[in-house]
RNA sequence: GGGGUGGUAGUUCAGCCUGGCUUAGAACGCUGGCCUGUCAAGCCAGAGGUCGCGGGUUCAAAUCCCGUCCACCCCGCCA
């Protein structure tokens, strides 16, 4: 059994016989002598052959990278003027008496010493050699550490890990689900979670009281840098609480795992924002607040305008927004371009732009404007010269939504985020309850069809569902959604007067929510929640883009685990056995 | 479904825009040799490529064009 990790050892064990296991990290043959750094997930220690035992020496001239070995040695100072600052370990070395070489390594598909960056598709097809890097280690292991803390701190506070469910209903609500499908019941199927909400509710019905999970989910829908189709969530639900409640535990936990990570107390509580101030200012509903260039709503300067573009606009309810880059950035005309082609590709029509330089205004559709429009503008949006405004105009949220995708992009190219190390935190609330689908030609669920309404709104919800806001907040750190959660309804007559807002047949409701419909006749107590995504927090805190370096084992953006290849085609007899295929006739 | 970036030795890249100066290079790694204090060891020698794949243009294609596959970023989507 392994004793000591290479990496942990120091002068206090100068003298001791000692037994090490490890991998070859890279050898220096000078011929004469031969140094090895042996590595195992703690560090590397420098071990030395002497040629005087020959067939030790022989054998240790066979050594190769990544061969793994046993080495028994003593452990003794450093020649004076042979120390190594570099490495925690730099002040000893191993003078090796046995070698025992457990097994050889093939050629390395890549490097695996820090220096190279490899191509990530690679590290994932060799996920285990990439995991040997120091890098990949250490985050891992912050990832378990935070397991562990967010663990004490609900167990501290009174709540129970309680799993629920892999194997569920579908509730075609949402996003899209897995499906298993069950051999014992031909013809129907399992969902793999979204999330264990309706199963964490129907535990505040079973007096659970205080419950919480670090809870895998599931969603059949396309990647990105922030989601996988398998994610993991820090899921918790309260009873008697209300959303101040819920709050205020989620910030005490959030301090708890940032004081271990950086070190420092987070101040709480959180700066709180209305959704409609975070989209009017930032043009979206998860802000990053370590810059500021705001979003400025310019629609009053233009009420009389004789531009069509934007006349046509006003005439039709929308608005015109602005962002303006402050002086000191240069900035091309062909930039300029490339902002506008940007909100194309975005679904915007483009946006205009004026230059405002030694008093004046420049660009193409200067002469559009009265002096009076272009003087209002000035003292708007306090102009001091030298800078860009780019207008987006057309319906209220939409010109924020595109303004805030040129926020992001702006911050990034013009290197706005100079610390990396602050951290941002913020509740958006006052969600709308539900909000127009296009595309469904109905109200639906901002959040989900659970939530509660503000409780002073409860009168307009059949005349003016569209204003009722919803109890629902997200937790939002540096522009990252990290989790959100709601007071949700516990009244049954309440809830089934949702349903019948978002038009949900009443069969419906039977099949897909009648268990949760029925809990809730049966004295459920008022209870909410929050789900923290765990693997965005962990990329967050590891200065991370995307969640793929956080996960042991991610998928590509076509959801292929290049380790394994699944998913993959399966054999014709567990489809038969499903009864996904039928036996051939002969 | 849409927009964009990339794909050249084992790896990371250069070459591509402006086709022929290429027998496609470099560094690291690999193999062999030398070397008793290095630590991203050093020195010498060597092996290693269907330029993602398929088609086209051309006297000539890594280089230009079309298609396709893979990876990544973004939009849609993600209650």
């Amino acid at each position: 059994m392994k004793q000591f990790y290479c990496g942990q050892l120091d002068k206090t064990f100068v003298g001791r016989e000692i037994t090490l296991f490890g991998w070859v990290h890279s050898r220096r043959d000078h011929g004469g002598v031969i140094f090895i750094d042996l590595r195992d997930r703690e560090g590397i220690v420098q071990v030395v052959f002497q040629p005087e035992d020959k067939s030790l020496f022989e054998k240790a001239e066979k050594l190769r990278n990544e061969f793994v070995i046993k080495v028994v040695g003593y452990v003794r100072e450093r020649p004076l003027g042979t120390e190594n600052k570099k490495i925690y370990t730099g002040e000893i070395e191993v003078i090796v008496k046995e070698l025992e070489i457990l097994n050889s390594c093939s050629i390395l598909p890549f490097d695996i010493s820090e220096y190279t960056d490899v191509s990530e598709e690679l590290r994932l097809k060799y996920r285990y050699l990439d995991i040997r890097r120091d890098a990949v280690y250490k985050v891992l292991k912050l990832r378990s550490d935070l397991l562990s803390i967010t663990r004490n701190f609900f167990v501290k506070n009174g709540f129970l890990e309680i799993e629920t469910p892999m194997l569920t209903k579908s509730t075609p609500e949402g996003a899209r689900d897995f499906l298993v499908p069950s051999r014992l019941n031909k013809g129907t199927f399992y969902a793999l979670p979204q999330s264990p909400q309706l199963f964490k509710q129907i535990l505040m019905v079973g007096g659970i009281d205080k419950y919480f999970q670090v809870v895998r989910c599931f969603r059949d829908e396309d990647l990105r840098a922030d989601r996988q189709p398998e994610f993991t969530q820090i899921d918790f639900e309260m009873s008697f609480v209300e959303q101040q409640d819920v709050m205020s535990i989620t910030e005490n936990l959030l301090c708890d795992i940032f004081e271990y990570v950086t070190g420092k107390r987070i101040e709480i509580p959180f700066l709180r924002m209305d959704y409609e101030e975070a989209i009017s200012k930032y043009g979206t509903d998860k802000p990053d607040l370590r810059y500021g260039l705001e979003i400025v709503n310019v629609t009053s300067i233009f009420l009389d305008t004789q531009f069509k573009v934007f006349r046509s606009i006003i005439d039709n309810k929308g608005s015109i927004n602005v962002i303006v880059i402050p002086e000191g950035y240069i900035f091309s005309r062909q930039q300029i371009d490339d902002y506008i082609s940007f909100v194309q590709s975005c679904g915007g029509n483009g946006l205009a732009w004026m230059k405002y330089k030694e008093n004046k205004f420049e660009s193409n559709i200067v002469k559009f404007f009265s002096e009076l429009e272009l003087n209002s503008l000035k003292e708007k949006l306090k102009l001091v010269g030298n800078e860009i405004i780019f207008f987006s105009a057309g319906e209220h949220r939409k010109s924020c939504e595109l303004l805030g995708l040129v926020r992001q992009r702006l911050a990034k190219e013009l290197g706005l985020i100079k610390d990396k190390n602050e951290y941002k935190f913020l509740w958006i609330i006052n969600f709308p309850l539900f909000e127009y689908s296009d595309e469904e030609k109905k109200i639906v669920s901002v959040h989900h069809p659970f939530t509660m309404p503000n409780y002073k709104q409860l009168d307009i919800l059949e005349t003016k569902p569209l204003e009722v806001k919803s109890c629902a907040y997200d937790i939002v750190l540096n522009g990252v959604e990290l989790g959100g959660g709601s007071i949700r309804i516990h009244d049954l007559q309440l809830q089934k007067k949702i349903f019948s807002l978002l038009k949900i047949s009443s069969e419906d409701i039977e099949n897909r929510f009648g268990f949760l419909l029925d809990a809730l006749s049966f004295g459920a107590p008022p209870h909410g929640g929050l789900a923290i995504g765990f693997d965005r927090m962990v990329a967050i805190l590891t200065g991370n883009e995307s969640i793929r370096d956080v996960i042991s084992f991610p998928k590509t953006q076509k959801g292929i685990c290049m380790l394994s290849g699944a998913p993959s085609e399966v054999d014709k007899k567990q489809l038969i056995e499903l009864g996904l295929m039928f036996k051939d006739k002969k």
